[in-house]
Order: C-alpha cells, then structure tokens, then sequence
DNA sequence: AAGAAATATTTAATCGATTAAACAAAATAT
DNA sequence: ATATTTTGTTTAATCGATTAAATATTTCTT
C-alpha cells in the first residue's frame, strides 16, 4: 500500500479507501482507478497480519481434532472447513494425536494467532483447558467428546447411550442371545455412555438363556485385540459383537479374517462410524453412522453468532443405524 | 503488556524485554520478577498477529494437500506437521480437494497470514499458480506431484516411473503372464509416470504369450470401476491386476469382493501406498510404499534453509514394494 | 462575490508487539 | 567534588493496515 501511494503521490489511508470500496460517493472515479490498476499490476495483496491487528478480527476459526489420521476426524474437518467458508471463515487446524501436551500447545498457537472461535475435540487429559477457555472468554463449541464435569459448554455430540442401545436392540430383535462389546480403558465420557448403554440395555431386556459380555482395551490395542476376540468367541461363544470406536474395528476385523471367523454366520459384527475401509470386508457392515455434516454446521453456525440459543447446552444428535449383512440372522 | 505496564507505573517497553529475556544483564532483576509474575497472573500470552507483523517472520508453514481425506494425504499432514514442530514451526494446512480454485484461495489465505513457506500438492489445473509463487519469491516447495513444465522448481516426490517398474517386474518374475494396470485419465505428470514405468516394463519385456493392458478411468471412479474390473478379469482374463492409486484400489477391491474373485488365485493385486484399510481385505495385499516420513523431513528441512543444496532440484525417492500374498503365485 | 454545500484527500491515532537510541540515576574512579 | 561508568528505564519509530476527523478544493447558491 505505501508503494503505491508513493508511485501515485497519494496518501496511504486514500489507497487503503479505494481498494477496500469505502468511501466510493467521495473518491474520484479517476484516482480510484488509477490506484486499483496500479494495485493490480503490482499484484498488491493485503497483509492479513496487519488487518487482523487492526480489526481483531481474523475471519479464521480453528479446530483440533484429537487425531486427524483418524478418519472420521478427517471427515469432520472437511465438513467443518466447507461449512466455514461458506460463512467466509477460513479453516486451521491441527490434530493433538490424542496428547494432552500437543493439545495445549496447538491451542496456545491458534489462540495466540487470534483465531474468532475454537471448534475442539479435547484428548483425555487435557480438560483442565476448557475451563481456562471460559475464563479468558474465547468463543468455543466442543464437539464429539463432551464434559459433564463441566457447566456451561456448548458440546455438540452424539447421543451415545441411544446409539449404543439402538445396536443391543438391534442384536436383541435379530435374535442373538450372546452379545458382547469392545471398549477402552478411558473416562473419556462419550465411550462411558457408550458402555452404558450397551449394558444397560442388555441386562434390562436379556431374555431367558442369553448373555452379555463387556470387554475393555487397555493399553495397546493391537497387541491386546487378538486376544479379546479369540476370548470373544472361543471361551465366551459370542454370537454377535459390536465394537465401540473405529479403530478398534479398524483393529479386530483383520483379526476375524486371520481367525477365519464369517461373518455373520460365526459372529455378528457392528461398528462405530462410516468408513470406506468397511467396503473392503468380505462382509458389507452394519454401522453407526454420525451426521457428521449436521454437527459440523451447527458447531459453525453457533460460533458465527447463528444460533446462540445453544450456548452453553449440550446437543446431542441421534445416529442412524445402517443395517447390513454382517449383523443379519441368515435366513 | 500494555496492562501490565501501567499496573506496575512502568513502560510497555521494559515489560517486552523482560519477557523476551532481552538485555537481561540491565534488568533489576526485582522489577523483572514483579514484570513477570503479573504477567503469570493476568495469563498474559503474546499476540502473535502483533509479534509476526513486527518480525514479519510467523513461525508458520503452511501446507496444502490435494485432498486431506486421502489417507495418504492425512500421514503425509501428520508427518509434515510433527517435522515441522521440531523445527519449531507451527503448521497450518488445508485441503484443496482437488478443486483448482479451492487451491488458490486457501494459497492466497496462506500466503496473506504470510506464512514462512509452503509445502504444496498442486491439484491439476491449478499449475499456473507456480510460477506466480516464483514471481512473488515465497519460499515452496512441491511434494507428491511435480511439473516438469516449469523450472527450478524444488519438488519432493516418489520415483514413479521406478516405482511402477518394479511391480512390472514383480509379476513377471512371479509368473504371471496376463497382465494390467489401472489409471486415471489425467494429466498429472507423476500418474503418468506410473503408467510410462509400468507399459515400457511390460511391452520390453514380455515373455512368449504374455499380454499387458492398460485401462484408464475417465470421470467418475466408482461409476466405471466394476465394469474396468469385470471387463479385465472376463474379457482380457487376466491374471494380475495393479491398481495406480489409493482411491482406485479403495474402489476397485470391494468389486473384488463382490465379483466374488478369489486374490491371489483368481487374479494377483498389487496396490499403491499404505493403507490400514488394506488389512480388512481377505488377504494381505502387496503394495508400493512411500517414505513418507524421509519425504516430510527434507521438505521442512529445506524450507528451513537447512538443505538449501535441493533449491531448484527435483528430488525422486525409491518406493518400497511390499509383497505379500495378494500377488504371489501359490505354491 | 461571499458563504454554503459537496467533493476529494490527508492527518493522525490505533491495533500489540519490538528495539535502537536517548535519558536518568546510581556507583565507581580520579 | 567532578567525571566516568554502569545500571535501569523510557522514548519513539516501526511493522501494514483501518478509519474518524480535519482540511483542502471545487461547485453551487443567491
């Protein structure tokens, strides 16, 4: 800008006037073109560094996801970065690979970068920042992960319970009479509700003769998996099984082909969230699928100042469960 | 700082350096520990827009890849980003998904939060942006697809024409006799390359009685993949199949699957990248590993000015080819 | 022709930091 | 007691924009 003005023996402010289209009734029509011409031929583009010191205003909103390689983070991403264009927001956004210390350290980075408002999805071990969120009064809308320790967030999230309960049903109605669930080790709330209500459902409506079994992953998943699902089916003689997160699906079904187990007619199988990689299973999947696309608009609606009638609730979406083959009494 | 310079009665400027750690031999060490534990106290975190306009230096690379949802983009973001932080920069990405004026938006968001280089996977059609990247002397650096059209450009990528030689070369010394390859109708330099190492592999040498094909998908990759794969399997009955990219083979090995073809015996498979999803395939495939890793890390390491030797330079790693049993003969 | 109104442009403060240079006060040297 | 260092702190310019308010110029009124 101050080339511009210089070459053109004007002054800054008129230049930063013209090609920012105020003023438009004062500026003569003459200078003003003469100064977008010279701007476009220098191939002028505004430093977004200063604008934003000026304004306070970045246009740029900024997520963490707990794991970007995880799918269906990657997923959320592009659902989020599209809906925040279309609100002219630009996206930033960075994975803490569930590490509470990246964690932090990302959201210092997108805080110190002025970011408008925060869309996070908190590793375990990292709560402690959603109440220094509040205190320093950035907008933020948790998403997929909530924490009911805490008052007064906005979480936009699954119902998880209702969907853990829809596939118990699920096996229930088809039939099955030894169910069985694979879970983490973690407080992580979201998997807790999970939990309860698989079991929950299971023990209230388990008719005469049938079982249920909740197993839990430890520490590492595939060194633990194998053995969980040899468990499963050798000792327990699971007749149907659902597996609480994607990537231990991700994990177990490579074991069931390795076991030479068919699906359904060994096992039944359910998972959590859509995955391509399902497609390539020698049997179509049923699966809990997450309106993804609905959440990332709301979470974006809300920090844009749509719907501020969320503020501070927890909004919980219903899934859908998708039924295939692998959860289908042949018949 | 402002804050608390005036609650202290002294100047912004001492408050800088003393939280800057400058000229600390000058400092009373008294006023500094008041200077610094107010500044513990207010939860003080430097504006980095402020900071960054005044150094005109951000800390911040940015990196756009073709498509996040990629998985093969995905490890690359995580492997960029965690070389990139030991560098002490902070990355931020986006995700053109392939839309050349999604490109250059997010390139001009980028290059307006002036960040202080960019690692780019140009989709087609938006090429034009490179020699306007040149012009304007940003530091970039091209990773995963390069275009020869242009010079002095550093680029980071595979060796592809090698890459797709040796899984030529793999069928043959298997013994496969019936060859083909499937690639996608496009002008990327690196896909074409793919198909240049596999067709000169096979048409210089093909024993007695073998035959290759080559098939391209045109437009729409899940419309066209079972009639490519019934096609190669019924009609040019062959017995060895090599899917050019991820998204293909993602497409093409729930055909398989529903063709009810048996991998290896009915037809050998070998894939390109890495894939989890490839471990829920009925057999473990065969496919073209990336170094991804020693690919990020020269990519930062440059825009770092820690390699500059490669300014200018197209640099090609070797891929490993990974076999297993989806195209071994069976014994 | 003088004043009012409309048009065109500039001045100067500001955003939140950094930093060379100036200044002030205390300690040391002569 | 005065000059010189050393120590401690402030002033003011700067990064690249924005914008209210001031000013200058032209045109219109009567």
């Amino acid at each position: 800008m101050k080339r511009i003005a210089t070459e053109l023996g004007v002054s800054v402010a008129l230049v930063s006037y013209v090609l920012n289209g105020k003023m438009t009734d004062r500026i003569n029509e003459d200078t003003a073109k003469r100064i977008r011409d010279l701007a476009e031929k220098l191939n002028y583009r505004p430093n977004q560094i200063a604008k934003s010191l000026k304004n306070s205003k970045t246009y740029t909103m900024g997520l963490i996801v707990a794991d970007i390689s995880n799918f269906f983070y990657s997923h959320l991403a592009r659902y989020i970065e599209e809906e925040a264009n279309t609100h002219g927001y630009n996206l930033i956004f960075g994975s803490a690979y569930e590490d509470p210390k990246r964690f932090e350290n990302i959201l210092n980075v997108l805080i110190g970068r002025q970011v408008d408002g925060l869309i996070l999805a908190v590793p375990e071990g990292a709560e402690h920042c959603i109440p220094y969120l509040q205190e320093i009064e950035i907008p933020f809308v948790l998403i997929d992960r909530e924490f009911p320790q805490f008052d007064k967030i906005t979480t936009i999230g699954l119902d998880n319970f209702k969907s853990s309960k829809s596939i118990a049903d699920h096996f229930l109605s088809q039939g099955y009479k030894r169910l069985g669930a694979v879970g983490l080790s973690t407080n992580l709330y979201h998997l807790q509700e999970r939990k309860r209500g698989f079991v929950e459902t299971a023990s209230a409506s388990l008719p005469a003769g049938a079982v249920f079994s909740y197993e839990i992953i430890e520490e590492r998943l595939n060194e633990e998996i194998e053995e969980v699902v040899a468990t499963a089916v050798n000792r327990d003689k699971l007749d149907a099984i659902c597996f609480f997160t994607n990537k231990i699906a991700m994990a177990a079904l490579p074991i069931i082909v390795k076991l030479n187990l068919k699906v359904p007619d060994d096992i039944a199988v359910v998972c959590f969230d859509e995955a391509e990689a399902y497609k390539l299973f020698s049997c179509p999947l049923t699966y809990v699928r997450q309106p993804l696309q609905a959440m990332s608009s709301l979470a974006v609606d809300y920090l844009t100042d749509g719907e501020q009638r969320l503020r501070g609730n927890h909004i919980k979406f219903d899934s859908d469960l998708v039924v295939n083959r692998s959860s289908l009494r042949t018949l």
